[in-house]
RNA sequence: GCCCGAGUGGCGGAACGGUAGACGCGGUGGCCUCAAAAGCCACUGCCCUCCGGGGCGUGUGGGUUCGAUUCCCACCUCGGGCACCA
């Protein structure tokens, strides 16, 4: 009798040698195609947690599965390692943000080893170490000379109480802020921004050619929000020397604009507003900039509330009648041109407002007969637009509009984005430092290169104010004009954690190059990633922003011009939920991975994870999941057993055992290209389930164990060594004979009208007339049948015949 | 409100337009054992049955088709994203 299967036992000792032999270590001159797979680098809060395993467990089960295929297959891994937790604990502790990440990354990697996800450490990446700051701060500098990075004012979330900005977050919904208690307003301050705008329109182009889920590129799409319109002037009535500029995506309604809005910030309120209404307006806007965002932006509350008159009127140029002027709260100051022109019949908002003030709405598209909604978007016939009437569509009028527009010299064909510029200042210490200082006399100047990295002391006090200890820390502010050489002040703030991961894909390609962030050789043979893993919850910003990145670095000469594009397949895993909720450390309901490693081992927690469920779907964390582990713990052994000997005998029919295990390679060579693992991991069962039933030959547990080793490749390491010796991680994957994995009989289905009434085991060759024939000639049929002349036969030999009377 | 995605046994889930429920969990029965654990074998959607079989079944209602879980239309429920973007 063998022994026992011992997973602890057998995972330590291949963990080891894994490392030990630096096998999944691949150099840049290794001359195997190429293949790189990149599971997004975590956060490092400690040790891995469920969603962890899962996303390296399908990341590890490709580095795998292609290395047996022949690729070099290029798998670093790193830590997002800023960021606001370990300053957060740091206050708390009275201690540095640095010790407390350090050991909160040594778990992490700890789990990770645990779990035997294979990665080439040589390359690791850490967000803080100082290498990685000195590139990301040379980076952030080439984008100041190019215009990618500038200062201007943002509102911000700013308390009085605690002197600081507040993150959204932290504001509370009534308004307050949850650490002071203090009434949050918003401020315009002077913040960092990247001009990602610039790419708007690569952005969105780009999405096209990526094989990405849809639904990510779909919410892509959305946050880029490009419109097509037009904008015009709408001079003040009475005063044609100032006018107000309007952007509209529906210039084919201009006829039915009934009156116009500016928003409450918009430069022109003040100029614009008669005597008789400086009351009103001067209350409307001390109200709308003490709303915070939250009520700014609900479509609840009364309509009534929410506007006020101007006493002016701007005339419609497209018919020389006046219109009166709005401010209103749901015309923002950041879109557009912060000035509509109000169209009620057309836009539900417009009309809202439009029936709350009692303003007139005129339609100008027919909308179809049996209309009975309130504002009509949809397409129709142009009426009351004078010379605009008698256009049938939408997209024509729209048309003739903006050429008129542009013949009369009032305005023109216009694109807006939703898209915003990103603003990266964070009023945080945990971070990448801004590499900045403020000289008097020449101003912003950039930390030239031979003084980076610009690195944050470590003798500062973590103190809860909320304030970041860089701005009280006075050796580090005051510093010396790299241009002058006279007295300045460093920036204070650091860059959103984002911007770190924003390209330490391109970084890992060599991670030891000393003289450019970017290998621009060794990122042309990697990049693009092939397959990026990830959370779906980084569909929008994290992807935006590398994607970002990886265009500006290109154009700025920093990363291989040829790469536009990042990531150019992209698999999004579901989500492990508990109770209705995602499982997560905020909200205490984690199910530590360690139990599992410790009982049933990482191979059967792995198996359990590809097994659940398709990989893209959500995990329901339930009491049920115990016994499904458990479930895989056993099939494991039952592998154990099969591969030592111990359990079924020699097949019978060993052909027959052969052609399925031909059959089983098909299967999950199959499967493994669509991510279904779960019924990979269901045909493996099931083969097993077979040669327990039939008995075993060589090749069949032989090539159980094969494919197996992707999934679980400690349990198929050591029993590949036990049955043939040397490491099954360096078989080639096997190919299916598809002769030998042709079945050697398949079941006819014989229908009559479209019920099954028989089933008859065939030869696979079988032909139409023959197929037709045996279902005819079967009693069920003839009994169903009951004398009557079939009208029809539908045969599809050799799966099924359908008798149609 | 808009945009996605999903509704299949007691449960997780399978199913190129062609046998609905693979595989697993749970359950039932049997074998092994002094006993238990482990293991092995069989059965397991619902209803009816004269045990031959028959009927009903993939959220609801229609449609296309010889045939629909799958395609189309409408609706309901749940989950997610964006939320006044002119």
């Amino acid at each position: 009798m063998a022994e026992a299967y011992d997973p602890q036992a057998v995972e330590a000792k291949w963990q080891a040698r894994w490392a030990e032999d630096g096998t999944y270590e691949v150099d840049n001159d290794d001359p195997r195609p190429r293949w790189y797979v990149l599971s997004m680098y975590p956060y490092p809060s400690g040790p891995a947690h469920q969603g962890h395993v899962r996303n390296y467990t399908f990341g590890d089960l490709i580095v795998r599965h292609r290395t047996m295929q022949g690729h070099a297959v290029l798998s670093p891994m790193g830590f997002d390692s800023f960021g606001l937790p370990a300053e957060n604990a740091a206050i708390k502790a009275n201690s540095h943000p640095r010790p407390f990440t350090d050991a909160r990354i040594a778990e992490l990697k700890g789990s990770m080893l645990r779990l035997g996800a294979v990665y080439d450490w040589r390359r690791e990446i850490r967000s803080h170490d100082p290498e990685y700051i000195r590139w990301n701060q040379v980076i952030f500098t080439r984008f100041l000379a190019n215009g990618l990075a500038y200062r201007a004012n943002a509102p911000v979330n700013w308390c009085p109480g605690c002197n600081t900005v507040l993150a959204n977050e932290q504001v509370l919904p009534d308004g307050t802020c949850e650490r002071s208690g203090d009434v949050v307003y918003r401020r315009d301050l002077e913040q960092w921004f990247f001009r990602i705008t610039r790419y708007a329109d690569e952005l969105l182009d780009r999405l096209d050619e990526l094989d990405w889920p849809e639904r990510v590129k779909i919410m892509q799409r959305n946050w880029i929000g490009r419109s097509e319109g037009a904008e015009f002037d709408l001079p003040v009535d009475g005063r044609p020397d100032v006018k107000v500029r309007v952007f509209t995506t529906r210039p084919d309604t201009s006829f039915g604009m009934t009156y116009a809005v500016l928003a409450p910030e918009h430069p022109l309120v003040d100029e614009i507003t008669t005597d008789a209404q400086k009351a009103a307006v001067a209350d409307f806007k001390e109200r709308v900039s003490r709303e915070s965002e939250i009520d700014r932006l609900s479509t609840e509350g009364p309509a009534e509330k929410r506007g006020v008159f101007t006493g002016t009127h701007v005339v419609n140029p497209f018919n020389g009648k006046p219109v009166p002027v709005y401010l209103a709260d749901y015309v923002l100051m950041g879109y557009g041109t912060g000035a509509i022109m109000a169209v009620p019949a057309e836009d539900q908002r417009d009309w809202d407002f439009a029936k709350a003030y009692d303003l007139p709405i005129v339609r100008t598209v027919q909308p179809p007969d049996g209309w009975e909604g309130e504002a009509y978007t949809g397409d129709g016939p142009v009426i009351n637009s004078e010379w605009l009437n008698g256009i049938t569509d939408v997209a024509t009028a729209k048309a003739r509009a903006i050429d008129w527009l542009e013949e009369q010299g009032l305005g023109e064909r216009k694109v807006n984005f939703r898209l915003r510029d990103w603003l990266v200042s964070r009023q945080r210490f945990w971070g990448c430092p801004i590499p900045v200082v403020y000289c008097p006399t020449d101003g912003i100047v950039a930390v030239p290169d031979d003084q980076l990295p610009v690195v944050a002391p470590d003798d500062v006090e973590m103190l809860p104010t909320g304030e970041s200890p860089l701005k009280a820390h006075e050796g580090f502010r005051h510093t010396t004009c790299p241009t002058c050489g006279g007295p300045a002040e460093r920036e204070t703030d650091t860059m959103d954690t984002f911007v770190d991961s924003s390209w330490y894909f391109l970084r890992f390609c060599d991670p030891w190059d000393r003289e450019e962030p970017v290998d621009k050789e060794a990122a042309e043979r990697w990049m693009p990633v092939d397959q990026y893993i990830g959370g779906i919850e980084h569909a929008i910003l994290h992807l935006m922003y590398a994607r970002f990145y990886t265009k500006a670095l290109a154009d700025l000469d920093l990363a291989p011009a040829g790469v536009r594009e990042p990531f150019k397949r992209l698999f999004t895993q579901g989500m492990i939920r508990m109770g209705g909720t995602k499982m997560s450390k905020s909200k205490g309901n984690l199910v530590a991975p360690a139990k599992y490693l410790d009982s049933v081992g990482a191979d059967a927690l792995r198996l359990y994870h590809l097994f659940v469920g398709p990989p893209a779907d959500d995990v329901d964390w339930t009491e049920q999941t115990e016994e499904v582990i458990e479930g895989c713990s056993r099939f494991l052994r039952r592998v154990w057993r099969l591969a030592l000997g111990e359990g079924p005998g020699p097949a019978a029919d060993p052909a027959g055992a052969d052609r399925a295990a031909h059959r089983l390679i098909a299967k999950v060579s199959e499967d493994f290209e669509r991510w279904s693992y779960n019924t990979a991991v269901a045909a493996c069962m099931e083969f097993t389930n077979l040669l327990y039933k039939d008995g075993t030959t060589d090749f069949a547990v032989d090539t159980l164990i094969t494919l197996l080793a992707p999934m679980t490749p400690h349990l198929a390491a050591e029993l590949w060594e036990r049955r043939r010796g040397g490491s099954v991680h360096a078989q080639p994957w096997p190919e299916a004979d598809p002769e030998l994995a042709k079945a050697d009989s398949v079941t006819l289905v014989v229908q009559v009208n479209g019920k099954v009434r028989d089933k008859i085991d065939v030869d696979p060759a079988i032909d139409e007339a023959a197929a037709t024939a045996l279902a005819l000639a079967s009693e069920r049929v003839q009994a169903h049948l009951a004398g009557a002349e079939p009208k029809k036969v539908i045969a599809r030999p050799p799966r099924l015949v359908n008798v149609v009377v």
